[in-house]
DNA sequence: GTCTATAACTAGATAGAC
DNA sequence: GTCTATCTAGTTATAGAC
């Protein structure tokens, strides 16, 4: 396993935990168990490293999404909001095929994006891959047409928040779901709780 | 005014704006025109300050809080949940009387506070202000009575989610619905926004 | 490519004069 | 209560030997 790699899985698993800001380069080379000045070697800063992080996932995750999408809106049936979400339990959980803990880590590190780190992170992943965003207003829009343009702005980012926010306390909410209600219940188990509340925020009456 | 409360001061702004981490006393001292030696003489350390900080705002919203959800629990009428949901618009909003920007801050604020410092602001919440979240589930419980525990507990995660997030990302949202949509929508809109989307999510069926 | 050593800087916290 | 000066420990980043 190459310097890079191992830097590269350190970086992920610290960052999804503690965040960007909370996560210092000796900690990732520690445990990666690689010199410090690697990370400068290979990435060349701290930002370069992150973006490498969330890229390594984005390439992965962005062409299964995007033909799931496409498939959703080229079918000549009106799909339901319920059908639209559903197409990314299949690509986020093949990230755990990718990677150990993918789901969990990518999503984490997706709300980590969102707050820390001011937004630049928000910028590079709309920038770089703008099609995710756009095939999934599609999808949305074949679902429910007569949504307008600015209440889909809102719900989606409402949509963006539910999901990022729930994987960022996933690990806490999982544990507190298996000791109270001992239901032992796992990543793709998130998803499919958060599917109907999101297909019906949505859906809501104006 | 005080040393003490410009230190309060400009702490909320530059926690609200960048993080707890991302927020050094020395930018606090400096924006509050005070010295850097008087976080510590006042707060003792950066840590208190933020519970300080916190704290002033859950003291003041609190108390109208409870009294709101307490008004709706013991009204003999059901109440639908987005009467529930807007018990909370109205001591929100009140926090823009007691500060400048108070509403956006505080809920900033709380944002960070789930993401930001590894839980221990959320600890430090449920511990010091239970009732707020007790009398909120019994609201929601009289409201929509067939809800599970469980997925009620869910279902409340995911609305504190969505409010938080949104809350956190909801100057750049203001500015995106002001550029994009001519919207001048401030942020008791972005609220009204909001209800019906979280009132939808948590009565969606299971 | 990988290492040691260190530069250059920032963090939170405190001692002690006033 | 408020200041200056400083401590200790941490940060990212880099120069240069191997």
């Amino acid at each position: 396993m190459s310097t890079k790699n191992k830097i590269l899985d350190a970086a992920e698993k610290l960052f999804a935990d503690k965040g960007f800001n909370g996560t210092s380069l000796r900690e990732i080379t520690s445990l990666a168990e690689v010199n410090l000045a690697a990370v400068n070697y290979h990435f060349g800063s701290k930002k370069e490293l992150i973006k490498a992080v969330m890229s390594r996932y984005m390439d992965e995750l962005s062409p299964r999404l995007e033909s799931a999408l496409v498939n959703i809106c080229q079918s000549t049936a009106q799909p339901s909001l319920t059908e639209v979400f559903s197409a990314f339990v299949e690509p986020l959980l093949a990230l755990n095929d990718f990677q150990e803990h993918g789901t969990t880590n990518f999503l984490q590190l997706l709300g980590r994006g969102y707050t820390d780190s001011q937004g630049f992170l928000r910028w590079f992943l709309t920038t770089s891959y703008p099609n995710v965003i756009d095939n999934f207003v599609e999808a949305v829009h074949k679902a429910y047409p007569e949504l307008s343009a600015e209440d889909m702005f809102w719900r989606l980012h409402f949509t963006m928040g539910t999901i990022v926010f729930t994987m960022s306390s996933s690990d806490a909410l999982m544990d507190i779901a298996r000791n109270d209600f001992s239901n032992d219940i796992d990543i793709g188990g998130v998803i499919r709780q958060v599917i109907p509340y999101v297909a019906a925020g949505v859906a809501a009456p104006v």
